[in-house]
RNA sequence: GGGCGCUUAGCUCAGUUGGUUAGAGCACCUCGUUUACACCGAGGGGGUCGGGGGUUCGAGUCCCUCAGCGCCCACCA
C-alpha cells in the first residue's frame, strides 16, 4: 500500500489534475451559510488590457493565500474574481493595432464598429487572464466573474449615477483636457510625451484703448510661442506689484487681429515680473494656467473662448479664420499683426511640446463640457472611515497617503471622450426661450407641455405614463466649490415608477433664447430612455470614467442595488442583455458573454442557491473582511470605493487595506513589458512551478516598499543564465542585424524579447527567468522528499492511539516546535506579515523537520518495537504540516494530502482523525498550548549543540565522517542524564559512542574537547592531531570569550547602567557572563592540558 | 515643489516597543554519492548596519543633517 513517490516533485501535471478537481468539487465556491463568519476579498480588478505580469502574481497569491487561509479557519470564504473594461487603455490599444494595422481611425469605422472591436479584444484577454488566474491556483468563486460592463455591474453604475445626480451630487462644468486632433478624443496625461522641438517665439504688443475703445496710444507687450491662441485671449495679465503696468490694470486693450476689447488684469501667480516683458495674454479656453488665471478672476473677465474645432481646426470664435487649421493660422496672423505693426520681434526658440502617445500629433489644451461629482461630503465620509477605525491600513502609514488626496476634496471629473465604457444616462434637448422669460419658467412650460399635462399636446406614449405634474423648483446645483453653475434642478411631483427614475434639470446657455434641459435616467427604466428619444432629447455621447465603476466593485459584484434577488452566477446561465454599452452590439453581447466563460466547475453549485425575496448573497460577504492591492490606487481606487460604499450601502467596503510591495527588477525599476524586463508568470511557472513562486512571492511580501527581482535570459541551447542589465534592456538593432547575447557558458549566441524588436524568425530566443525563485523550488522539492521518505517509512502503519508515555524527547519535541510554528504563522498571517509568515515555515519544516527529527526517526523504524509510535507520531507532524503549508503551496500539499490519506486513512494522536477528502478544505492546524514545552526545546538545544560540536570536531580535524568517535561529557549529574539518555543519537547523527558522562569525567589522553555552557566534551583520536593546531583553535575561542566576558565587566561596572537599566536586563547580562566565564574556564584548562 | 519610503554580508532581503559582540537565502571555500532529497548533507569565511552630528547607561533601532535611490501627487506661464 506504500506509494513510492518519484525523486522529484512535477509541478505540471499536479497543478493541472488539482485545478480541475478543485473546481469540479466547488471547494472554491462561496454561498450565504447562516451560522458562519464570512471572509470576503474582492479582486483588484485587472484591465482586460493585456495578460497578467509579476505584480497581478504577488496580488494573486497573496489573496488566495488569505483566503484558502480563512476557509480553513472555517469562515465561509469568497475571493470575488473579475475584469476591469478600463476605458481609455482599452480603446486606447484596439485603436492602435487598428490605426497601425489597417489605417484605420475610430471614426472611420464608426462607434458600433469600434466598441464591437474591442469587445473581441476583451473576450480575448479576459478569457487568458482568468486562464492565469487560474494556474497560479486561485481559488476564487468561479461561477461569480464578473465584469465590470457586464448587466450586473452596469445596473450599479446607472443607479448610483442616478442617486448621486438626483441628490444635486453631480453637476457638469468645463475642464481643460489633452485632445487629440488627429484620432479627435481627449488623451489620458500618461498617453502624452513630452518633446523639445524648434520653434518660435514671437513678441507682439496690443495697443491700450479708452472706455470708448479709441487706442490711447499705450501698448502693452508680451511675448508668446503660440499666436493664433490670440483668438481667444479673454484678458492681458500683469503682475500686480509690477510698476511698469500698475497703472493699466483695470484699463482695455483691443486685439488688432479680431478687434476685440478685453481687459487689463493682476494676478500674482500667472504673471511673472522676471519673464519676458511682465505681460502675458490670458487663453483659457487652451491654457491650463490661463484657466486657472480665469477662475480666480471670473468677475474681471469674460467665459473662457473656444476657437477649435475638434479636428484643430479654427472654429466660429475665429471669425476671418474659421476653417483653417490652426498652424495655418498661426502663420495669417504673425502675418497681419506684422502688417499691422504690432509685431517686435520673433526669436528662434527650443519649445516644449506635448505630443499624443497614439497619434504622435500635437496635443492641444481643449475645453470641454465635463461632468464632475462633488466631493466635499463624499470625501468627509471617507475620511471619517479611516479615521475612526472602520477602515485600517495595513502597514498604517499608507493611510496618510489615503487622508491628504481626500482632504483635497478635489471634484472628481467623471466624463470621459471615449467609446468604450458605461454611457454617461443623460438626456438631453435644448429648448426656446421666449424673450424676457426666465429659462427655469420656459422650461417648465415646455416640459408641462410635453409631459402631457396640457390637452392640446399630443401625448407621446412616454408622456402618457406620467400621471403628476411638474414642480417647478428653484434648486440652483452648485459645483464643489460652492458656485452657482448655472444649473436648476427641477423634481417631478408624481409617483409613477416612471418619473421616479427621471430627474430634470434645466441648464442655462450663453444663448439667453435657448436653454438645455438634462435628463438623468435611473438603471432599467427602459421606457424612460425610449420616451426621452422619441421626444427629441439625445443622449450624452460620452462614457465614464473607468474608476467610476470600479469604485463600485465590492458592493456591485454583489449585486447591489438589486436587493431582492441574489446575484446571477456566470456559469451555465445565459446573461441578459448589457445596457450601456451601445445599443447595436448589446444582443451580441449577450451571447457572447455567456460562451466567452465556459468556466470548469460549472456543475459545482455546492449548495443550492436559495430563492427569497432577499439579496443573501450582498447581505452575507458585505462589507468585506480585506483589500488586498498595491499603493498607487490607494486615491484613484480605494479611496473611491469606500465613499461609493458608504454612500450607496451606508457602511464601508472593507475593513482592511493590505498595501503590498512593488516588484521591480534587478536595477530597481518597476516590470513592464515597454521597458523589456517584464518577466511572465507563465513561464516562470513552467519552469519554477506554481507553488515555487507562490511561496518565494509571500517569502518576498512584507512591509517593505519594494521587492527587487532580478532577472536574466535563459540560454535556450544550455540553460545557463546571462543577468540583465541595463545595455540589454537598452540594445536596438545596429544596421539592421537584430541583437543577440552570447551565453558565458556555450558561447552559442541567442536572442531575447524586447519592446525595440521582434526576434528573428526561427532564431532562438531566449526567456526571462528569476533566479530568486529557486528558494521555492527547492523548498517544494525539500518538502516532497521529506514526505517520500515519511511515505517509505509508513510501511505497515496503524492507527492508534499514542500515550503520552510512549512519547520519545525527539516526538515531544517536534510537536513542541511544531506549536509554536502553527502559533506563530497563524499571527503573522493575522497581520498580514507574509514573509515572517513564510520564513517561520520553511525553518520549521527544513531546520528542524528534515534536518533533526526526520534523522532521528531513523533508527527507530528499523526497530520493530518503535516503528508504530514512531510512525503515528510522524503522521501526525506530516498531517499538520501539510495543512499549515497549504495555503503558501496548494499544489504539492494537496498531492501529497492525497498521498498520505491512502497511506494513513485514520491519524492523529488519538488514532481516529479521518482526514478530509482534500487539504483545502481541512482544517487549519491548531495545536494545545500545552504541547509547547519550553524547557523541553532547551534540553534538546544542548543535544543539538552537543552534535554539532562533534562534526565541528571532525571537520577542523579532518576526521572522515564514517570513523567511530567515542565521546566523553564533564558535565553536572542531571545534564549527564539527559545525555545518556538520548545517546543512541549520539550514534545515529555523529557517529559516536557516548562512553561516559558525569562530573567524574577527565579528559582522556590525545583528546580533542570542546566546551558547552553547562558541559565539556572529550573526544581521544589518538596521536593524530596536530596539538599546536588544537591549542592556537582554543585560544581563538577564548579570545572571544574574553571578548564578551570584558563587554559585560564593563557595563556591570558602569553606574549609569547599574542605576538605569531595567533589572532583568542586567539579570540576563550577569546570568550570560557566569555562564561564558564557566565556559572560558574549561577551555582555558583544555589549553593547559595541550600545553 | 509637497508627501511617503529606501540605503544592513558579493547579491536579494529580515531585524517587533533602543538592551548581551547583527540574522536568513543565494553566491563563495572545505569535506561528503550515510538506502528522502546534489533542487542534498556537514562544516566554514564574510557586514559595525550610506556619511556626519546628537539624545541615552546603552542606537542598525530615536532625533537632526548631508548624499544617493525609488514611488505617488502637484507643477513645468
Amino acid at each position: 500500500m506504500t506509494t513510492e513517490l518519484p525523486k522529484t516533485y512535477e509541478p505540471a501535471a499536479s497543478q493541472s489534475r488539482w485545478v480541475e478537481h478543485w473546481l469540479s468539487q466547488g471547494y472554491c465556491n462561496a454561498d450565504p451559510t447562516p451560522g458562519k463568519e464570512s471572509h470576503t476579498i474582492m479582486i483588484p480588478l485587472p484591465n482586460v488590457t493585456g495578460a497578467l505580469h509579476m505584480g497581478h502574481c504577488l496580488n494573486g497569491t497573496i489573496q488566495d493565500l488569505l483566503t484558502r487561509w480563512r476557509r480553513m479557519q472555517g469562515r465561509e470564504a469568497l475571493w470575488m474574481p473579475g475584469t476591469d473594461h478600463a476605458g481609455i487603455a482599452t480603446q486606447a490599444v484596439v485603436e492602435r493595432r487598428m490605426l497601425e494595422e489597417e489605417k484605420l481611425t475610430r471614426h472611420d469605422i464608426g462607434r458600433d464598429a469600434l466598441v464591437e472591436r474591442i469587445w473581441k479584444w476583451k473576450d480575448e484577454y479576459e478569457a487568458r487572464i482568468l486562464n492565469q488566474l487560474k494556474q497560479i491556483g486561485s481559488s476564487c468563486d468561479w461561477r461569480r466573474v464578473r465584469f465590470t460592463l457586464d448587466e450586473v455591474c452596469s445596473k450599479a453604475v446607472r443607479r448610483t449615477f442616478f442617486k448621486m445626480f438626483s441628490d444635486g451630487l453631480i453637476y457638469r462644468g468645463k475642464r481643460l483636457v489633452n485632445w487629440d486632433t488627429y484620432l479627435q478624443t481627449a488623451v489620458a496625461d500618461d498617453e502624452v510625451f513630452h518633446e523639445d522641438v524648434a520653434g518660435h517665439f514671437w513678441t507682439m504688443n496690443y495697443p491700450v484703448v479708452d472706455d470708448s475703445g479709441t487706442p490711447t496710444g499705450q501698448r502693452i507687450s508680451f511675448s508668446t510661442t503660440r499666436p493664433e491662441t490670440m483668438l481667444g485671449d479673454t484678458a492681458v495679465c500683469v503682475h500686480p506689484t509690477d510698476e511698469r503696468y500698475t497703472d493699466l490694470i483695470g484699463k482695455h486693450v483691443q486685439i488688432p487681429a479680431n478687434g476685440r476689447i478685453i481687459p487689463i488684469v493682476a494676478d500674482a501667480l500667472l504673471a511673472d515680473k522676471m519673464l519676458g516683458t511682465g505681460a502675458v495674454k490670458v487663453t483659457p479656453a487652451h491654457d491650463p494656467n490661463d484657466y486657472a488665471c480665469w477662475s480666480r478672476n471670473k468677475d474681471k473677465m469674460s467665459e473662457p473662448i473656444n476657437i477649435l474645432n475638434t479636428d484643430g481646426t479654427i472654429n466660429e470664435n475665429g471669425g476671418e479664420y474659421q476653417g483653417i487649421d490652426r498652424f495655418e493660422a498661426r502663420k495669417k496672423i504673425v502675418a497681419k499683426m506684422e502688417a499691422l505693426g504690432h509685431l517686435e520681434k520673433v526669436e528662434d526658440r527650443v519649445i516644449p511640446m506635448m505630443y499624443s502617445d497614439r497619434s504622435k500629433t500635437a496635443i492641444e489644451p481643449f475645453l470641454s463640457d465635463q461632468w464632475f461629482v462633488k466631493m466635499d461630503t463624499l470625501a468627509q465620509s471617507a475620511i471619517d472611515a479611516v479615521e475612526d477605525g472602520r477602515v485600517r491600513f495595513f502597514p498604517q502609514r499608507y493611510a496618510k497617503t489615503y487622508l491628504d488626496w481626500l482632504g483635497e476634496k478635489r471634484d472628481w471629473c467623471i466624463s470621459r471622450q471615449l467609446w468604450w465604457g458605461h454611457r454617461i444616462p443623460i438626456w438631453s434637448r435644448d429648448l426656446n426661450v421666449d424673450a424676457g422669460e426666465s429659462p427655469l419658467d420656459a422650461a417648465c412650460t415646455e416640459l408641462a407641455m410635453e409631459f402631457g399635462i396640457h390637452e392640446d399636446v399630443p401625448a407621446t406614449d412616454f408622456l402618457s405614463k406620467i400621471s403628476g405634474r411638474i414642480v417647478c423648483g428653484h434648486e440652483p446645483v452648485l459645483d464643489g466649490n460652492g458656485i452657482d453653475t448655472g444649473v436648476r434642478r427641477l423634481t417631478i411631483a408624481a409617483n409613477t415608477a416612471l418619473s421616479k427614475g427621471m430627474t430634470f434639470v434645466v441648464a442655462e446657455t450663453t444663448d439667453s433664447s435657448k436653454c438645455k434641459v438634462l435628463c438623468c435616467v435611473d438603471a432599467d427604466n427602459h421606457e424612460a430612455e425610449r420616451a426621452l428619444s422619441e421626444a427629441g432629447f439625445t443622449q450624452d455621447p460620452d462614457v465614464l470614467d473607468t474608476w467610476f465603476s470600479s469604485a463600485l466593485w465590492p458592493h456591485a459584484t454583489l449585486g447591489w442595488p438589486d436587493r431582492e434577488h441574489n446575484p446571477p452566477m456566470v456559469a451555465g446561465r445565459a446573461v441578459g442583455r448589457e445596457p450601456s454599452v451601445s445599443s447595436a452590439t448589446e444582443s451580441k453581447v449577450a451571447t457572447r458573454r455567456a460562451d466567452a466563460l465556459p468556466l470548469a466547475g460549472d456543475s459545482s453549485n455546492r449548495k443550492p442557491q436559495t430563492e427569497n425575496l432577499k439579496n443573501e448573497v450582498l447581505d452575507f460577504f458585505y462589507p468585506g473582511s480585506v483589500l488586498v492591492t498595491s499603493r498607487d490606487i490607494i486615491t484613484l481606487w480605494v479611496a473611491r470605493m469606500v465613499l461609493t460604499g458608504l454612500y450607496n450601502m451606508g457602511d464601508v467596503p472593507f475593513k482592511h487595506v493590505y498595501i503590498h510591495p512593488k516588484i521591480l527588477d534587478g536595477l530597481g525599476q518597476t516590470m513592464s513589458k515597454s521597458k523589456g524586463n517584464g518577466v511572465d508568470p507563465l513561464e516562470l511557472i513552467e519552469k519554477y512551478g506554481t507553488d515555487a513562486i507562490r511561496f518565494t512571492i509571500s517569502s518576498l511580501a512584507g512591509e517593505t516598499q519594494d521587492v527587487r527581482l532580478p532577472v536574466g535570459y535563459e540560454c535556450p541551447h544550455c540553460q545557463a543564465i546571462t543577468p540583465q542589465t541595463k545595455e540589454h534592456q537598452e540594445m536596438k538593432p545596429m544596421g539592421g542585424a537584430t541583437p543577440s547575447i552570447k551565453c558565458a557558458k556555450c558561447k552559442k549566441s541567442f536572442q531575447f524579447p524586447s519592446p525595440w524588436f521582434t526576434p528573428d524568425e526561427g532564431a532562438p530566443v531566449a526567456r526571462i527567468v528569476s533566479e530568486r525563485f529557486e528558494y521555492g523550488r527547492n523548498f517544494c522539492n525539500k518538502l516532497w522528499n521529506a514526505c517520500r521518505f515519511a511515505f517509505m517509512n509508513l510501511e505497515g502503519y496503524t492507527p492508534g492511539p499514542v500515550a503520552e508515555s510512549e512519547l520519545q524527547v525527539e516526538d515531544r519535541w517536534v510537536l513542541s516546535r511544531l506549536a509554536t510554528t502553527v502559533r506563530e504563522v497563524t499571527t503573522m498571517l493575522d497581520r498580514y506579515q507574509f514573509d515572517q509568515a513564510t520564513r517561520a515555515v520553511r525553518e520549521f519544516t527544513w531546520n528542524e523537520f528534515c534536518d533533526w527529527y526526520l534523522e532521528m526517526l531513523k533508527p527507530r523504524f528499523r526497530d520493530e518495537a518503535a516503528r508504530p509510535v514512531a510512525q503515528r507520531c510522524l503522521v501526525v507532524v506530516v498531517d499538520t504540516l501539510l495543512r499549515l503549508l497549504h495555503p503558501f503551496a496548494p499544489f504539492i500539499t494537496e498531492e501529497l494530502w492525497h498521498k498520505l490519506n491512502e497511506v494513513a486513512p485514520s491519524r492523529g494522536l488519538d488514532g481516529k482523525v479521518a482526514p478530509t477528502e482534500s487539504v483545502m478544505i481541512a482544517p487549519w492546524p491548531e495545536m494545545p498550548l500545552n504541547m509547547i514545552d519550553a524547557a523541553l526545546e532547551k534540553r534538546f538545544e544542548r543535544l543539538q549543540e552537543t552534535i554539532v560540536a562533534v562534526r565541528n570536531v571532525r571537520s577542523v580535524y579532518g576526521i572522515s565522517p564514517g570513523a567511530p568517535l567515542k565521546l566523553f561529557m564533564r558535565c553536572a549529574p542531571d545534564v549527564a542524564e539527559q545525555l545518556k539518555a538520548v545517546a543512541g543519537q549520539f550514534d545515529f547523527l555523529s557517529k559516536t559512542m557516548l562512553e561516559a558522562a558525569g562530573l567524574d569525567v577527565t579528559a582522556p589522553t590525545g583528546s580533542v574537547s570542546f566546551s558547552l555552557p553547562d558541559a565539556d566534551g572529550y573526544i581521544p583520536v589518538g596521536d593524530s592531531i596536530n596539538r599546536d593546531e588544537v591549542r592556537k583553535n582554543k585560544e581563538k575561542e577564548a579570545e572571544k570569550l574574553r571578548g564578551f566576558i570584558a563587554s559585560a565587566d564593563k557595563k556591570l561596572q558602569n553606574e549609569g547602567f547599574m542605576a538605569k537599566a531595567p533589572a532583568d536586563v542586567v539579570e540576563g547580562i550577569r546570568a550570560t557572563k557566569a555562564e561564558q566565564e564557566a565556559q572560558l574556564a574549561s577551555i582555558e584548562r583544555i589549553i593547559r592540558e595541550l600545553s
